[in-house]
DNA sequence: AAGGCGGGGCG
DNA sequence: CGCCCAGCCTT
């Protein structure tokens, strides 16, 4: 192994120390931090991924509830899995856990695997989920570094690399190798990222209040602003779309269930068609030759945009009053209103059917 | 190494 | 508006 370690300076132990009282002392009561259970702590930090703290509390408490234990997860219904992942965003988070719930009851007789290698192999479990489980619910000693790490000890120990870049997370995995505390791993991995959460957040840091502002290289010579340094820049694409909501005389539409892989994989929309294959005016025969319906009646509903992190979907909302309906392929259900809200639905799509309950 | 993958909240 | 959030997977 190479010796090529960042020079880590400061005061180790006092510093831990510093981290972990303060920890302790400060730490929010949060539902997954009742109990040590793998399971919870495993479901929590999927749902954590890119999301913040006060977004998940409810979703944990309903998804625990519905899904008690490792062994009820992966009997569970998938669409009732997704049902309660809604709203949350990153569906393939769940489909994954759920995907490696079922691993571990086939290979690990339902216990969560302790051994790096064996929980890392899991699907979903990437570097940071696996020391964060590994550590929270088991005490090993292995780095858990997440964006609040990478912005916390960037700041500490003046680290300029790039957090944007793939391999700079290694970096600070080999720095929390150094750092991290083998009596209270746990403590210390949530303390750093706690810090980051309360104290070391990434704009206007409450440097005076901070519990390691002595060990701070970034404080001493005030330029903790000017880090962590990230250039990713994201380009969003627009799109747009005609949302066709077909209705027919008993209140009953038309769902369909979007493809495996790729966007909201796998859930539940009103059909959509993008607006360049189809002028407007030619809807009507567009939606008599593509799903054998004829329509009474066409009207505008309130328009949809919504933003996600890479697109611009910008929806135009037509509802069609229709004879009777019919489903054209087995990826489709005509379904009441009642029935529809028992399907996951992406958020832009709750927005329509928010319109139809009116 | 870079891009796809949600949704919400903040300045 | 852009940025960030207890990231992972695919190419």
């Amino acid at each position: 192994m190479k010796n090529n370690q960042l020079p880590v300076t400061i005061n180790i132990p006092q510093f831990r120390h510093d981290l972990i009282t303060w920890f302790e002392q400060e730490q929010r009561d949060l539902p997954w931090r009742e109990n040590q259970d793998p399971y919870r702590v495993w479901v929590s930090e999927i749902m954590l991924q890119q999301t913040k703290v006060e977004t998940v509390i409810p979703y944990f408490h309903r998804f625990i509830q519905s899904f008690p234990t490792l062994e009820a997860l992966a009997e569970a219904d998938e669409q009732q899995v997704l049902k309660a992942w809604e709203g949350l965003g990153y569906y393939s988070r769940v489909r994954n856990l759920q995907a490696a719930v079922r691993e571990v009851v086939a290979d690990y007789n339902a216990k969560v695997p302790e051994d790096a290698e064996q929980f890392g192999n899991l699907k979903g479990v990437g570097p940071y989920t696996q020391g964060a489980v590994l550590s929270i619910a088991y005490g090993k000693a292995e780095p858990a570094v997440d964006g609040n790490v990478m912005r916390v000890l960037s700041r500490i120990l003046l680290i300029q690399e790039d957090i944007a870049k793939a391999k700079t997370r290694k970096i600070f995995e080999q720095a929390v190798r150094q750092l991290i505390s083998h009596e209270n791993p746990s403590a210390f991995n949530q303390g750093l990222m706690e810090l980051g959460a309360l104290i070391c957040t990434p704009r206007n840091p409450s440097c005076l209040l901070c519990p390691v502002q002595v060990h701070c290289k970034a404080y001493s010579e005030g330029i903790q602003h000017s880090l962590p340094v990230k250039t990713k820049k994201t380009k969003q694409k627009d799109e747009a779309y005609y949302v066709l909501v077909m209705e027919d005389k008993d209140g009953k539409y038309i769902l369909e269930q979007r493809p495996n892989e790729g966007l909201l994989a796998q859930m539940w929309q009103f059909p959509m068609v993008a607006t360049k294959e189809v002028s407007e005016n030619l809807l009507e025969p567009y939606i008599m030759e593509r799903y054998q319906i004829n329509c009474q009646s066409i009207d505008q509903l309130q328009p949809v945009k919504h933003i996600f992190s890479h697109i611009k979907w910008d929806l135009n909302v037509i509802k069609c009053r229709c004879d009777k309906l019919r489903v054209s392929g087995p990826a489709q259900q005509i379904l009441s209103l009642d029935e529809i809200e028992s399907y996951p639905l992406p958020v832009s799509h709750q927005k329509i059917y928010k319109q139809l309950l009116q």
